[in-house]
DNA sequence: CGCTTACTTGAGAGACTTCAAGAGTTGTGG
DNA sequence: CCACAACTCTTGAAGTCTCTCAAGTAAGCG
């Protein structure tokens, strides 16, 4: 699992992790931390249950799940998945270091999805309850919350516009751009990044088939937009990409979307 | 403008409306007061600026004002809408009595869209900042605000899953279903009611050209699911649009994210 | 090294769109 | 109250994009 790397930084790299804290964190700026004083910062780590080791595959919680934590990636992507009577998946999210995943359960108390790991990973848990107590306490961090669930309504919205509206050429520059950006406020590269789901899971998100996908991706390297190696993909041209996104139908309103989502530039 | 009749319950009829307070709104149970006592219900009243009366395609917000204040519908219904480049229209959603408009914008600060009255109506003005103050003082309003942040994900998701997977047919089925059970929740007829937006409207939320609606509109007419005319609808076989949209693609996950709806039965 | 899973590529079919008129409604002014 | 104009909605025919079906190839894993 040589890809975990990819979004493990150097210092939390190590195997026998002692005791982290949110104060450590380098994803704090990203997450629910983003903003608190020290004594805030103490505050969360001391109502965070603990940070969860989870394996490839492994579902963070199913649909039907009561719900009663809320996670926060560390490190490692998860998807949001629904499974249909075909046994058919769609995914309505991926989740990176920073995001938060459940919040859409907090109105019915039971989740509505699954939550599955792309790779070997880490989450905090979380609980609600005890978060509800703290953002009594700690006003910054009743915002930040609060801006964290309006941008997961912002990110819906976007999806849907893309859903609803983008030939398939630009879903995929549009999802690539994306996820280019998230990587970049994360500090890695921008350009050249590892893709941790599957053509399937990326026709899933997008609303397009395996086969669709496969010929988007071939397509785009015909055209030296992109190189790519099965899962390693490098942007060369970002214009032509940019381009084919904001050319067309309803970019203003796309870019705009996510330009307001975590991580973009 | 006799449409208005219908979301408008007589105790609310007066052309020259005293002092509406959230205690007496007929829509209480959906909106942000749901669950307060009647000291909360006051101090919640407090805090709102005013109902403000809107007119038919007012807008209530533009893409690029400030944000600061949250709008409650209290009657009509509005739609938030993108433009494109092309001067084309995508709807993210249609609200109505006791929903949220604005709550995408807290994250940023400024609204990323156009809230449209689809006609003449009333919001009640919810200043954010003496929101987030009364959100500490009192619990219930919390929990139930992040109930309605939670609710709007959820409902952006189901709109993800079919844009992205269902088919034509499909989409007018659910978006019908749904409207409906909204209205039971309002004590209005489930089975018979005025759609309030345009085919335009409809094609611009479901994905698809007026055209398009306009055909499947015949169909469902021809098939004998549906009585319309104009945009009086009336529903007559819901057990064959129920079995259109469940026995289809995503069904178990649509029907769950609808579910837990607000307003659903 | 063989098996399973993931990805790629081709050809034909189907669904929705686009383009083009035409019909029905609604609103307005004489 | 009627006539005309402006929308909104409907219907048809051709075109396009993506899907489905069907192999075939490459990679990962035991």
């Amino acid at each position: 699992m040589t890809a975990i790397a990819y979004l493990m930084p150097a210092a939390s790299a190590p195997a026998a992790v002692a005791k982290p804290t949110c104060a450590q964190c380098s994803f704090r700026r990203l997450c629910l931390a983003q903003g608190l004083d020290d004594t805030a910062l103490e505050r969360l780590d001391g109502i965070i249950g603990k940070r969860r080791r989870v394996q490839r595959d492994e579902r963070l919680y199913r649909l039907g799940d009561s719900f009663d934590t809320l996670y926060a990636v560390h490190f490692g992507h998860f998807k949001s998945t629904h499974v249909n009577h075909h046994g058919e998946q769609r995914i309505t999210s991926f989740a990176m270091s920073g995001e938060l995943l459940g919040m859409n359960a907090i109105s019915s108390g039971v989740h509505g999805e699954d939550a599955i790991a792309l790779e070997d990973g880490e989450v905090c848990e979380i609980p609600y309850a005890g978060l509800g107590q703290l953002l009594v306490e700690v006003p910054a961090l009743m915002q930040q919350f609060h801006r964290m669930m309006s941008q997961e309504i912002l990110r819906e919205q976007a999806a849907m516009l893309f859903l609803g509206n983008m030939p398939a050429e630009q879903r995929l520059a549009t999802m690539l751009l994306n996820l280019s950006s998230r990587y970049a406020a994360r500090g890695l590269s921008a350009s050249h990044f590892m893709l941790r789901m599957s053509r399937e899971d990326i026709g899933a998100y997008l609303g397009l088939t395996v086969e669709s996908i496969s010929r988007l991706v071939a397509r785009f390297r015909n055209n030296g937009w992109v190189r790519v190696a099965q899962r390693d993909l490098e942007i060369i041209d970002r214009g032509a990409l940019e381009s084919l996104v904001s050319g067309s139908t309803n970019a203003p309103a796309l870019r705009a979307a996510w330009a307001r989502y975590p991580g973009s530039t």
